[in-house]
Formats: structure tokens, sequence, C-alpha cells
DNA sequence: CCCATTGGTTGATAAAATCAACTATAGCAA
DNA sequence: TTGCTATAGTTGATTTTATCAACCAATGGG
């Protein structure tokens, strides 16, 4: 069947983000996914911008710069203006997003293990291999 | 690292919606991947009722509702009343849908082609049958 | 110094999803 | 039969997400 890559990415979208969400919005705050992504961009990026995560999520930097403006009301992150650009700001962790993150981790580590249980690495790392050719087949 | 897999999933989506919206979207009425898929279980399903669409696709039945109201509008589909439930209607293609779907299925074969080349079959399927196991995994 | 570019913000709007209430039919059971 | 509950579908209201366009301020090259 023709669909089959098609139906199957949705479905995987869709449960993954359902999963994700009760996982996550469960005990916690108010964030969706891409809240989360955000905070996974600026843990892993050293003086994440705003830019840095449009340009990792490829999404509009308005949609951007209020999922920041949210993330910062929550008390999760903060922003300091860059020495050398003025016009970046660098955003990083308070306590609170630190601590939010570590559970987050940890929440996530859940959902990754419920949905890999019964696979092996062999099999996880073709998966992801295959995705990543994919999504640059499509670029 | 522990987010490679959901950054993963969310690329290869967000790039397979782009990439079918352009493809689709672009000749053709304003159809997006909601659309799509409706049509895509019509096709499928013998007798599809709205209700087949909401059970396979794990929509809210009122985005459903209204997906079909559009397919309605837009000549896509016709509904009739079913025989058996007064409840259901039967939904099904009206010619000029048929030939959209024909084309449709044309767009998506392409697409899939640029997705999937440089891959083999065996890797395709592979893909397909992780993603399917993790999608079990996760209900 | 000028100007095109870049990083970021905001308002408006579109598109997608969700919730709740409601109608009509179905089907079971007392 | 009547009464009750479940199912199929529709609609209105609202929320969430995403996109577009205009804008400001700072940058950096010529």
């Amino acid at each position: 069947m023709n669909s089959s890559l098609a139906n199957t990415l949705f479905a995987l979208m869709q449960n993954y983000r359902v999963t994700i969400r009760e996982a996550i919005n469960a005990g916690e705050l108010g964030l969706n996914a891409m809240h989360v992504r955000c905070l996974h961009i600026i843990a892993a990026t050293t003086h994440c911008t705003a830019n840095d995560i449009v340009n990792q999520t490829q999404r509009d930097k308005a949609q951007i710069a209020r999922l920041v403006k949210e993330l910062i009301t929550l008390k999760l992150i903060g922003k300091d203006a860059s020495e050398h650009d003025k016009r970046c700001f660098i955003l990083s962790f308070t306590a609170e997003g630190h601590a939010l993150y570590d559970k987050l981790l940890n929440a996530e580590q859940h959902v990754n293990e419920q949905m890999c249980k019964n696979l092996n690495p062999q099999q996880i790392n073709d998966f992801l291999d295959t995705a990543q050719k994919m999504i640059k087949n499509m670029q």
C-alpha cells in the first residue's frame, strides 16, 4: 500500500505526542512538546540564542520568540544580553529550570524506554539512521 | 543523547509535512495532510463512515466532521444514508474525487520516492517495522 | 557613513485541535 | 412496549499552534 509510510509516520508522531504530553504534563506545569524542544536545545547549546532554536527547529521565529517568552514567564530560563552582539540574548536555565529539566529527562527516558521496549539497540540505530536519511532526502 | 529519538521524530514529521504539502497543495485545491488521510481511509475502507475515520486516525470527531464537510463542499466525496443504520452516512468518492485521488497517489509516490531514494527495500521495511512496534508500545 | 543583513519583538490572522452540548437513532432489558 | 444507555454525527465556542508581515536596533562590509 502506497500510503503505509505516510500513515505510519502520522500514527507514530501522534502517539508520541500524546504519550510525551501525558508523561510530562501530568505532574508539571503547562509545557508542550515545543517548549520541551526549546529546553533541550538550550541545554545542549552553549550560549544559546533564540536564533539557535530557530535554526535547529526550523520553525518560524515568531513562534520561537513566544515560546521563549513563556519559558521566561515560567521562570525556567532567563535571558542576558550578549556582550559581543547587543542584538542577541543568551538563554540559560534558572535553578528551577535545571530542576525541571532533570525531571524532564527522566520522564522522557521513561517514554523512550516504553517506546523502545522489545527493540534492540541495533534496530533503534537503524531506525534513527534511516530517519535521518529520509530527512536529508527531503531537504 | 537522550533526545535524539524525539528530535529525529519531530524533524522527520516536520519535513514530511512540508514536503507533502508542497507536492499536493502546489497544483491542487486547498487540501491539507488530514484531508489526505481522510481520502486514503475512504479509499481503503468499504462503506466508510465518519466514525471509521475517527477510529483510524484517533482524532476528535468534531475535527473529522469538519474535514468531511469540507471534502463534500469540494465535491470530492459524497455521503449517503446507510440502509442498516440511519445514524450513519456512507462516504464515497465522486468522479472528481476519484480523479483527484489518482493524482494524489501520484504526488505521494513522488514524495515517497524522494524520501526513500538511496534506501533499499530492506531498510524501508525495517523502518516501517520498527515504527509499528513503537506505535504498539505506546498504546 | 551608508546600506544590506541579522536577531529579535509584536500584531494580526490562519490553521488545527479540543471540549462540551445536543439531536437522532439503535439496541438492550425490564 | 417503555425506558435507559450507547453510538453516530453535528455544531458552537475556545484553545493551541503556526505563519505572515511589519517593524526596531545593532552589525559589519564596502
